[in-house]
DNA sequence: ATGGTCGACTCTCGA
């Protein structure tokens, strides 16, 4: 851990936020970054190429700002109150095909902090979801070339899975649901039991609370028929530093609200 | 019921 880290007073807070076009809900993310200053904000299917990514704003509004997207789908982004070190974008595995629009890792002030948007694996018969579980293994494997479980580092972004019953609504429905499914679940806790804590379900381990409500499903919002699928994880060292995690819905009120919403925890270094 | 809607982009896909 770098000094400047160490040496804080102030709580380290990060926050993750499938924004569904950074374009298009520019104005939340100005909005909520001005309002409560975290120090990283991670962002995911920003569905714009690096050239066109709006970064002069949210410069102007204090924050360093690296990317890594395509044109219409996928795309991630981190933003930061310092500077940033891009590690590595995609899994560069080896494998075909990597991605690099679904993953970066960079360091700040020497933390490792990882931004996914896992695939979301359309059926459960259908090719994009037997990549979907591959992805998870490629995933661990990331963790386990590129990490140490022993020091503190971050894992953060739409994961697309409801990790427990608890945390869908009719669970007993979704249980063919490419985000459901025992297998996908299985996928999504072994790739963690590499040493990933989610430190929203270890600070609140029994409260249901939805991060992503389906466009799709009328009165979904209406109804809480949701999902948690934004997730913010720790190494053990750190997610025993965590001292709170929270679920923002302002995102779902603003006009033109996404379908996700914003994510946060703070850390005392 | 991959239906419904939303966003980007091309007359359709991804979620």
């Amino acid at each position: 851990m770098g000094d400047r880290l160490a040496h804080r007073s102030q709580p380290f807070k990060l926050a993750t936020f499938n924004v569904n076009s950074v374009r298009k809900r520019l104005p939340h993310v100005l909005t909520w970054v001005k309002q409560h200053r975290p120090d990283v904000l991670c962002l995911q299917e920003t569905k714009v190429e690096d050239h066109a990514f709006p970064t002069q704003p949210l410069m102007a509004a204090g924050y360093h700002v690296v990317m890594s997207g395509t044109k219409g789908y996928n795309g991630v982004a981190v933003l930061g109150r310092h500077p940033i070190t891009v590690v590595r974008t995609g899994f560069e595995d080896g494998e075909d095909p990597d991605e690099p629009s679904r993953l970066i890792h960079v360091l700040i002030d020497d933390l490792p902090v990882i931004n996914v948007y896992a695939p979301q694996g359309f059926s459960i018969d259908s090719p994009k979801y037997a990549y979907k579980l591959h992805w998870f293994r490629r995933l661990r494997r990331y963790f386990a070339r590129h990490l140490s479980a022993d020091q503190p580092a971050l894992l953060c972004g739409d994961l697309n899975v409801a990790p427990a019953p608890i945390d869908v609504h009719h669970p007993e429905r979704h249980l063919k649901h490419v985000c459901f499914h025992e297998e996908v679940r299985q996928a999504y806790h072994t790739t963690m039991a590499w040493g990933f804590v989610d430190v929203y379900r270890l600070q609140h381990p029994r409260r249901q609370q939805f991060t992503f409500w389906d466009y799709r499903q009328p009165y979904a919002v209406q109804a809480n028929r949701g999902w948690r699928f934004d997730h913010i994880l720790a190494t053990p060292s750190l997610a025993n530093r965590c001292r709170r995690a929270e679920v923002d819905l302002e995102p779902r009120l603003a006009p033109s609200p996404s379908d996700h919403t914003i994510v946060w925890a703070e850390f005392h270094l």
